[in-house]
DNA sequence: GAAAAGTTTGCAACATTATAACATTTCCGA
DNA sequence: TCGGAAATGTTATAATGTTGCAAACTTTTC
């Protein structure tokens, strides 16, 4: 898959969407499962934010489409977005944000700025190592890992040095 | 403050929450901050289960004591308890524990097992030394981390060898 | 000690997030 | 084209968390 601009920096947005649906296309074909109508919608709805949605601001804009939905419409998407790789849970905010790293089999990390609420995802491999190594000190047998991080990103720390205020974009 | 028995192995778990009860006092009295009745008994609740406990489990038991409780009773306590460093938030779980680290200033990272529900907390150096590389590295200033892991405990492990099926204790 | 100020709790209502259960429709292979 | 599997619609409800305001309690100040 394709390298993405960050989302503290501007970028064509459309662009940045469109390359995350085609990629979904490409992977639930290779996967041989469905990607209908409603979860391509609510993939982009979630792509078209690098901040996570909710499930019910995923809700709200399909019913501003006239899609007659109810929450389990979105919460289905959601697990099928999840269980394909395409979309994580965030947490500690109960939301959900596209993934960037599909296809590369990988363990999130995200970076959750309290300023502007934009979120990055990374792969740290040094991170995920550390993590397996201290789990395997506590025979602990490992299957998912939640590593989410609140803070400052940069645009917001200097933000808050100027005004004395984060901003929010 | 002592060390304290891991939740895996038996132990003498009404001497595990007295002492953690102890410490929460000193560590009050020590900041200058109130451990009413509710808080303390709030805390004592959430001691008595190695097993994270979700705010309205916490309730219910209240409400069997007798105690006129409402959530946002129980939310106020688990605030408090939490900035005072006295109970974690597990956020994969919607969940509190209490802290086994009081006053060693730490990042929690924990070991959730998926068969019998216990949870481990551990501090490892190497890994909030890699997490604070990796955000650096992003010029990103970290705030808190929200580390859970979750995977299978010893124990869990050989029952499932066994049985072909976690326990769940 | 009494009044003032600050903190904690009680209480009612409400907001948000997520799931259960079952009927209906759509899809896809045989 | 038919029959089973997968996906969606629909209604209701469960689980988790918050707001706002008044009353009670503590600490400070005079
Ligand atoms: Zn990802
Ligand atoms: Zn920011
Ligand atoms: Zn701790
Ligand atoms: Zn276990």
């Amino acid at each position: 898959m394709s390298a993405r601009a960050l989302p503290y920096r501007p970028h064509n947005h459309d662009t940045c969407v469109t390359q995350a649906l085609t990629d979904a296309r490409t992977i639930c074909q290779d996967r041989n499962v469905r990607l209908t109508p409603t979860r391509e919608r609510v993939l982009e709805l979630i792509w078209q934010s690098h901040k996570p949605l909710g499930a019910y601001d995923v809700l709200a804009q399909l019913s501003d489409d006239g899609h007659n939905a109810a929450p389990p419409t979105v919460y289905r998407a959601l697990d099928f977005l999840q269980q394909n790789g395409l979309v994580h849970r965030i947490a500690s905010l109960n939301a959900f944000i596209g993934c960037t790293h599909t296809g590369e089999h990988h363990t999130g990390m995200f970076l959750i700025c309290q300023g502007c609420g934009n979120v990055l995802e990374l792969t740290a491999p040094s991170v995920s190592g550390a993590i397996k190594v201290a789990a395997e000190a506590e025979s602990f047998a490992l299957d998912d890992v939640t590593l989410e991080i609140a803070g400052l990103c940069p645009r917001c720390q200097s933000e808050q040095d100027e005004t004395g205020a984060p901003g929010n974009e």
